[in-house]
DNA sequence: AACGCTAATCTAAACGTTTCGATCATGTCA
DNA sequence: TGACATGATCGAAACGTTTAGATTAGCGTT
């Protein structure tokens, strides 16, 4: 900028008006600075912009596994959103570990992050602490946290499992396995209150060994299912409550030699693009992924906005139960429905 | 900073010292400046330290579509790589768009990033100019450009589709439709070659009526195939050079009545964690993407550790073609072949 | 002619670091 | 005792912007 001051014979600070139009510059002036900025192909520096103004118009995204295709589209959306309202996104994925998690979200409020979405792992004390003394707007995605008030995106996770377990009970199913991942992210907590609920409401037993833990990758799956197909009464039906888990899940239904969903139905958490045409196609509880990444970008730009002291926000949408043909029917029911 | 400079009554040159390890601080003033740290909770600006000393410790990445899952892999790769490095990312998605490429590109550049990765749409003029004069280090990333003489990493896209579809002409098809991606990037010419040189070595004719284009979308995909299933002289085989348009084929394939593998088998390239369980269990290409995602990381890696003058380096990376059943033999190879 | 008003432009301080060169004890050696 | 190296610390300039306040010029009023 002082090189294109020179050029143009003015200050500074008259080439910074022109730029931001900030302030009027006579059209003398402007033509000889514009000129300069060509000739010379002056860009600014928005480093040093940043650091006066004290914004970067950067904001941070942590995921867990961008490979899952839940996160996958919604840091899409959102990304498309930030790009539109002038906001460049950087993003983390934080692959569930505890550790790394907090010193990447550290790392992001180190670079001037202007908000910071978080998709986040375990309880809320050290977000919590970083977040408070970083004093930047942030918005929880997918998952809320202990102790840590402030806006949140999450869907309305029992209810969908809720639905989705009753569906497999209507079809005659009462030995239902259940796949969690592990318990210290709340999704987890509300799809497992949504299975008992379920369970309950037809007054079927809670029987723990239906239920297994994974740590949400498809080794997991397939572990937990091998475990629940060899128990000496086993279920007629496995719900996985998370998306690559249920690959894992398929993987050992086929190595073990039965089928889907001739000898064991399967339902899942999350939609793939794919269920449509490959068989068998999967019954799914869909999130609205579009709206997730919507709103999360909404109610954070409106906070970069200045709306800085709205009380905390807290968006619950609901999800979607895809019926497809992973899950029969069974006994009487089955006599009186075509397979 | 100053604060601490003050609560410790030292000067903020020795506090830098002590941070950066810089030059040797006594014991005494070290411990009051650490006290100070602790007692005024303070972290160090990256915006201040960047402006200074024009690093960023920050990329930018460009993918045309986060949600293919082939980029989704390697931009978690190479998020992962550039973490454990001390690097922050900056993820753009293009969208296959021209115009918003050109923009985010610039866009990143703004942000004074250290370097660049970028797997691009069209010629590379506009990318030339933008990158010669912003200076800093650029890999190309499955894609070659025009004019762009850089660091890049490639697969051997030939090659690979050669041998697909040598794959299927062994198994007796001899009428294969072939569902190209748009032009405009360059392993689409490439893939196209390889379709071609297979038809030539097999000494079949290059019929034009096989050949379709799309615009890399699963919609493009099922129009294409609705063609090619349309024609009075059917394919027997369909390969589809990119992987969401393989779900419109597969679509397309079940609205028109048929079934794969018994009336038409299907290839694709890119290969889908769920292929193995999931019928038909489509044979595809796969790309290394763990090996692409590190290489291009530790070629820009290298730069910015300041190898900056060594000429561009090209690497070629090889596909594997993963035989599954969604092709089946033809004629008189079916007879002697078991289904 | 003296005055105030407006519009255009400039000067200089700030943003929070890093770093060069200067300063100042302290101890060593002739 | 004076000269001198050594090690620790500091002062101040610089990075490239923005912006508050000062300055100037032009012009209409009284």
């Amino acid at each position: 900028m002082l090189h294109v001051a020179e050029a143009a014979r003015v200050s500074v600070a008259t080439v910074s008006a022109l730029i931001n139009r900030t302030a009027t510059v006579s059209p003398e002036l402007s033509r000889r600075i514009e000129q300069a900025i060509r000739d010379i192909g002056y860009k600014r520096n928005a480093i040093a912009r940043s650091l006066k103004m004290g914004t970067t118009r950067t904001i941070g995204l942590t995921v867990p596994h961008i490979t899952n295709p839940f996160f996958t589209d919604v840091v899409s959306v959102i990304q498309q959103a930030f790009d539109r309202a002038g906001y460049a996104v950087m993003l983390c994925c934080t692959d569930e570990h505890l550790n790394t998690q907090d010193d990447q979200i550290r790392l992001l409020l180190d670079r001037m992050v202007d908000g910071l979405i978080v998709a986040r792992v375990g309880d809320g004390a050290i977000l919590k602490e970083i977040v408070d003394d970083a004093n930047v707007p942030v918005v929880l995605l997918d998952r809320v946290c202990q102790g840590v008030d402030t806006d949140t995106v999450v869907l309305d996770n029992q209810r969908a499992v809720f639905d989705a377990i009753t569906y497999l009970i209507d079809l005659g199913h009462r030995r239902i396995g259940y796949i969690s991942g592990s318990f210290d992210i709340s999704p987890m907590h509300d799809r497992m209150a949504g299975y008992r609920e379920a369970l309950q409401a037809a007054g079927l037993p809670a029987e723990p060994e239906l239920v297994r833990f994974g740590n949400f990758h498809e080794v997991d799956g397939y572990n937990a299912t091998m475990q629940l197909l060899s128990l000496h009464d086993r279920p007629s039906a496995i719900f996985s409550a998370n998306n690559p888990m249920v690959i894992g899940t398929m993987k050992a239904i086929r190595d073990i030699g039965l089928s889907c969903p001739e000898d064991i139905s399967v339902a899942c958490f999350d939609d793939f693009p794919w269920s449509d045409v490959f068989r068998p196609q999967l019954t799914t509880v869909a999130q609205p992924v579009q709206a997730i990444g919507e709103q999360t970008a909404n109610l954070l730009l409106d906070r970069l906005a200045g709306n800085r002291d709205a009380p905390p926000r807290k968006l619950t949408l609901k999800g979607r139960l895809m019926i497809r043909n992973s899950c029969r029917p069974l006994g009487a029911i089955a006599q009186s429905v075509s397979v």
